[in-house]
DNA sequence: ACATCCACCTGCTCGC
DNA sequence: TGCGAGCAGGTGGATG
């Protein structure tokens, strides 16, 4: 899916193509993406024609718009959501889930999902100043956001009892980091993904915090990671963050920093890349309570 | 509360 | 060419 880096660059064309606009014509081709949403498709589309889009939103992978009378529309992308403002003229694609258009005859907002794991749905606002709905409150602040709190993040890193990769995909945790970024920024500070998160030092964990900001501040700058057409911003265009990856998808190619043949191991039924020399593998843990 | 696993989908690539 | 297996950037809900 997109990950952080990729979503913002999502919500920043947002900003920039539909706040400002008031909805017309709204159309939920697909239910399982509006299956969020329990009204169903008429609900849905009466929910949001007439409403102005007030702003433009995320909290790690959750994008949403916050509108007039206190709604948001909420989206995530899943594995291979795309949100395209296109002109009406447009063909629709075959992957068209939901189609939004505007009282003003512009570009639509068109929702396309091929392995329909996204969606969107319409939910009451939350508090000013982000309006944060209900169903987001249990995801995290992710490391871009100014009030992320590191330390926080830290300690209850340490207190964890799993492994340090697992811990980074847990969105409760901190949001925004997705298999890309995590491996990268393991890579960056020499972590082994299978570290146990409750010997990792603050300092460490400061460390980590810091890489994976850098990372994904660098992704952003460079449009965000794409290997296909499936990652795109909303005019359609790929980013170029792939070519600056060290660890994701390296597998049997040298390490960026000693030269070694970088490592893929099978891990949560997906794949994780590494550097078997400046990442060495744990030792297996202690038993607990041993010394 | 916390940790782990799996279903939910389509489409592409690879080996036979 | 065809076919099955394996793979893909994620998450919520069910299970311990």
């Amino acid at each position: 899916m997109p990950e952080l880096p990729e979503v913002e660059v999502v919500r920043a064309g947002l900003a920039r193509s539909v706040v400002g606009r008031e909805i017309g014509a709204v159309s939920a081709r697909h239910p399982r993406s509006i299956r969020r949403f329990p009204g169903g498709p008429d609900e849905f589309a009466a929910q949001l024609i007439g409403r102005t889009v007030r702003a433009a939103a995320r909290r790690g992978k959750y994008l949403w718009l916050p509108l007039s009378d206190d709604q948001v529309l909420l989206g995530h992308l899943g594995m291979s959501g795309q949100l395209l403002v296109v002109p009406r003229s447009v063909p629709e694609s075959p992957h068209l889930r939901v189609l939004i258009g505007f009282a003003d005859d512009g570009p639509d907002l068109r929702f396309l999902d091929q392995r329909t794991f996204g969606g969107l749905w319409v939910e009451p606002a939350g508090e000013a100043p982000d309006h944060l709905p209900l169903s987001l409150t249990h995801i995290a602040r992710d490391p871009l956001d100014p009030l992320f709190d590191e330390t926080v993040f830290v300690s209850r890193l340490r207190r964890r009892r799993t492994e340090i990769k697992r811990a980074l995909l847990d969105q409760t945790l901190i949001s925004g980091v997705g298999n890309i970024y995590a491996d990268e920024a393991l890579w960056r500070v020499g972590l082994h993904g299978g570290r146990p998160t409750d010997r990792l030092s603050v300092a460490k964990g400061r460390e980590l915090v810091t890489a994976i900001r850098e990372v994904m501040i660098e992704a952003l700058r460079q449009g965000g990671t794409s290997f296909d057409s499936l990652y795109v911003n909303v005019n359609g265009e790929s980013g170029y963050f792939a070519r600056a990856l060290n660890a994701y998808g390296r597998q049997d190619q040298p390490c960026a920093r000693c030269g070694t043949p970088m490592r893929r191991e099978s891990f949560m039924n997906r794949s994780s890349y590494s550097c078997p020399g400046c990442q060495p593998r744990p030792r297996r843990r202690r038993r607990h309570g041993s010394r």
